[in-house]
DNA sequence: ACCGTTGCACTACTAACAGTACAG
DNA sequence: CTGTACTGTTAGTAGTGCAACGGT
C-alpha cells in the first residue's frame, strides 16, 4: 500500500513543480518557505509516504451523495495514491494542503474492496488515545506539514486556532450534544484566514458532513461502529458565517469564529434555522470551512464559485451524541468550557485565587481560549499562536459574533492580562508552538500539560501513566475508588510520548527538550520555520523551561490531585463529582446482545492497528 | 416445535434543573 | 435586580430487543 502513495509523493515533489492531474502545483510559493526548508519540507514528505489521507471521492460531495456505494468506494483502497492525487486536484487552486484526513470533505475512512476499513471491519476507538497502536489520529496519520492546525489550498491559508484544544478532545473521540434547541459546539470552530485578496468578496461558511458512513455506539468503554449510518436525513447542514459576504481584509483581519453555531437533531426545527446544523445522533461528523469568493453584491459567481475552498482538519471531527458517553470528553469539556464553570470541583473555591486572580477564563473572557490575547505560557501551550508571519492576533478580537462581541465565547475581553503571571509576561504571538506542543502531548514534564485548570480534577491527570499528567503530581496509583464505578479507568500501556506521530517527527529525540526541535530530526526543522517567522520581539526565551516548570505557579498544586483520587477524593467537599448517565466502565457495560447489529469488538485486531500504522 | 404474549433490561432521548455570567 | 443564555447533570420516558412463559 505504501509504494504507491510513496512514488506519488515523490513524484510530485521532483522540482518544486508537480504535475498532479493536470494541476501545476508549486510548492514553494505555497509554502511561502525558503529554499533550504523546502528542501527540508520535501525531505518530510518523502518521509510522509506511509502516510495516506482517507478515501477521497473527488468532486463528490456527501451532501450530495450521501453514502459511497461499495463499488464506488472499493478499489480506491488499493491506491492510496490515487487519494492523495484527488485531494489535490479538489483543490480549486491545485495548492499544496495538508491531505486531511478526508481529503476535500469526505472524511470516509478507508476503505478496502470490500468496502469496509481497510485493515479490518471496523474501527474501534478506545477511549483513550494510550490505547492506540500509532498515534492518536483516528484511522488518519496526520501527513508532516510544516505547523499543525494549519492547511494551505491554493494560496489561502486558514489556522485552526484552538488546534490544541481541538487535539485534546480529538484524543478521546470529541463528542457534540445535540439538542432540540440546539447546542453550540465545544471546542468551537475558529479560524485564521490569511493570503485572501482584500478586496475581493467571500462568503465564509462551514458544513458538516458525514465522516464515515457508520453508526457509532459507546460500548464497553470504547466507540465502535455499529452498523449503517443512516442516510439522507433532511435539514440544514451548513453555517454561513454572519459577516458574510465580507471583503477578504476583513475576513483575515481577524480571526473567523464560528462559536453561535448550534447543533441539533431537531430536523423540523424552524427557528433560528440558520443558526442551527441538523445532525444525527451517533454519527461521527466532519466540519468543513469553505471560502467561496463571490460578487460585491455577495450573489454567487459561477465561476468564482468553482474555485470555492475547502478546509477540513481532521481534528474537528465529532461524534453527535444526547448524552456524553467517555466522561474523559465530558471533563474535558468541564474543564475547558467557562459555561460548565460551575461543575467544576470544589478546587476553585478552596484554592483558586480571587476572581480577578483566577485562571480559569469567564464566559467574558472567552469561551475558548483564543489566541490573539496575552496568555501566559500554559495558554499558548493550548491555544497556540498562529504562526503566520502578520502579527495579525495581537489584541484582535475575533470575527464571529458580527462586531459586537457581545459574546462571552468569542471576545477574550479587556482582562485577559489577568491569565498572565507577573513573572511570565509571554508576548501574546510567540511562536514556539514545537515546545508547547511537547509539553502538552510527550509530557516530558517541562511543561505543564493543562495549565488553565483550575479545577482540581483534570480529566487526564487522574491516569498516573497518563502522559498528559504532570510529573510531579502525586496521584493514586489505585485510581478506584470513585471512579472504577462510573467512569473509565482507561489503561496506559505505558507509552509515553507516543500519541502524536506526527509530533514525534518534531520532537522524536526532545523527550526532555521543552523547547526546541531536536536536532537530530532534519524533517521538520519548525523552529527554524518558526525563527523565520518570529518578530524579533518573540525572539526572546523565556526562562529555563524547567526552572519554570519548577517554580511555575501555574502547576496545579500536587496535593490536590493526590486527594482527589483518593478514594474520598471525589465526593469530597460540597459537589459531587457527577457523571455522564451511561457508564463507560468497561466491566459495567453490558456485553453486546446477541444478535445485534453491532459488529465485533476487534480493537485488538492487529490489521486494524496496522492500518493506522501504515 | 412453533408461535404469541409478557416482562425485563437496556439504549437513546428529553425536559427540568442548578450554577455561572452577562446585558439591560 | 431581572431576564436571558449557556453549561452538564439528573430523572424520567419511549422504544427496542431478548428471554421466559404459556398455549397450540
Amino acid at each position: 500500500m505504501g509504494g504507491i502513495g510513496g512514488s506519488l509523493y515523490l513524484s510530485m515533489l521532483n522540482g518544486t513543480e508537480a504535475q498532479t492531474l493536470g494541476k501545476s502545483v508549486d510548492i514553494s510559493s505555497h509554502l511561502h518557505r525558503g529554499g533550504k526548508d523546502l528542501a527540508e519540507f520535501k525531505m518530510g514528505i518523502q518521509d510522509a509516504r506511509f502516510y495516506y489521507p482517507d478515501s477521497v471521492q473527488g468532486g463528490q460531495d456527501p451532501l450530495t451523495l450521501p453514502y459511497h456505494s461499495e463499488q464506488t468506494m472499493g478499489g480506491y483502497g488499493a491506491q492510496p495514491g490515487r487519494f492523495y492525487a484527488q485531494t489535490l486536484s479538489g483543490c480549486p487552486y491545485g495548492g499544496v494542503r495538508s491531505p486531511t484526513r478526508s481529503g476535500t470533505g469526505q472524511g470516509y475512512v478507508p476503505v478496502t474492496g470490500d468496502g469496509f476499513p481497510a485493515g479490518g471491519k471496523e474501527a474501534v476507538y478506545p477511549p483513550s488515545a494510550e490505547n492506540y497502536s500509532a498515534g492518536f489520529q483516528h484511522g488518519y496519520q496526520r501527513p508532516l506539514y510544516p505547523l499543525p492546525g494549519l492547511q494551505v489550498c491554493g494560496k489561502t491559508q486558514v489556522l485552526l486556532n484552538n488546534y490544541p484544544l481541538w487535539a485534546k478532545f480529538h484524543k478521546f473521540q470529541t463528542e457534540m450534544i445535540i439538542t432540540k434547541q440546539g447546542r453550540r459546539m465545544f471546542p468551537f470552530l475558529s479560524f485564521n484566514i490569511s493570503v485572501l485578496d482584500p478586496s475581493a468578496h467571500y462568503n465564509v461558511y462551514v458544513d458538516v458532513v458525514l465522516a464515515d458512513q457508520h453508526h457509532w455506539r459507546y460500548q464497553g468503554g470504547k466507540w465502535v461502529q455499529c452498523g449503517k449510518a443512516e442516510g439522507n436525513m433532511p435539514g440544514n447542514r451548513t453555517y454561513m458565517h454572519p459577516d458574510s459576504p465580507n471583503s477578504g481584509a476583513h475576513w483575515m483581519r481577524q480571526e473567523v469564529s464560528f462559536s453561535k453555531l448550534k447543533l441539533t437533531n431537531n430536523k423540523g426545527s424552524n427557528n433560528n434555522v440558520a443558526q442551527m446544523i441538523v445532525l444525527q445522533s451517533l454519527h461521527k461528523y466532519q466540519p468543513r470551512l469553505h471560502i467561496v469568493e463571490v460578487k460585491e453584491d455577495g450573489s454567487e459567481d459561477p465561476f468564482l464559485s468553482a474555485k470555492a475552498q475547502t478546509f477540513v482538519f481532521s481534528e474537528t471531527q465529532f461524534i453527535a451524541v444526547t448524552a456524553y458517553q467517555n466522561a474523559d470528553i465530558t471533563q474535558l469539556k468541564i474543564d475547558h468550557n467557562p459555561f460548565a464553570k460551575g461543575f467544576r470541583d470544589n478546587y476553585d473555591a478552596l484554592y483558586a485565587p480571587p476572581d480577578s486572580d483566577r485562571l480559569t477564563p469567564s464566559p467574558t473572557e472567552g469561551q475558548q481560549l483564543l489566541p490573539g490575547t496575552c496568555y501566559p505560557q500554559g495558554y499558548l501551550s493550548e491555544q497556540y499562536i498562529s504562526p503566520l508571519p502578520q502579527s495579525r492576533f495581537y489584541g484582535r478580537e475575533p470575527i464571529g459574533m458580527g462586531q459586537q462581541h457581545k459574546d462571552p465565547s468569542s471576545s477574550p475581553g479587556p482582562h485577559s492580562r489577568w491569565y498572565l503571571p507577573p513573572q511570565q509576561s509571554v508576548p501574546p504571538n510567540r511562536l514556539d508552538f514545537t515546545s508547547s506542543f511537547e509539553g502538552d502531548f510527550s509530557g516530558n514534564g517541562f511543561y505543564k500539560p493543562f495549565p488553565l485548570q483550575t479545577s482540581t480534577h483534570h480529566a487526564l491527570s487522574y491516569y498516573p501513566e497518563h502522559p498528559f499528567a504532570s510529573s510531579g503530581v502525586s496521584v493514586s496509583a489505585s485510581g478506584s475508588a470513585g471512579w472504577t464505578t462510573s467512569r473509565p479507568t482507561p489503561q496506559y500501556p505505558g507509552k509515553p510520548a507516543h500519541n502524536l506521530s506526527w509530533f514525534r517527527a518534531i520532537s522524536s529525540s526532545s523527550s526532555s527538550s521543552s523547547s526546541s526541535t531536536p536536532p537530530g530530526n532534519p524533517r521538520l526543522h519548525a523552529p527554524s520555520l518558526l525563527e523565520s517567522l518570529q518578530p524579533p520581539l518573540l525572539q526572546e526565551k523565556p526562562k529555563d523551561s524547567a526552572g519554570l516548570a519548577a517554580e511555575d505557579p501555574w502547576l496545579e498544586p500536587p496535593s490536590v490531585k493526590s486527594a482527589d483520587s483518593a478514594d474520598s477524593g471525589l465526593f469530597e467537599g460540597n459537589k459531587k463529582r457527577r457523571v455522564s448517565p451511561y457508564t463507560s466502565s468497561t466491566e459495567n457495560s453490558p456485553p453486546p446482545r446477541a444478535g445485534e447489529v453491532c459488529e465485533k469488538d476487534n480493537s485488538s485486531d492487529p490489521d486494524y492497528y496496522g492500518y493506522y500504522t501504515h
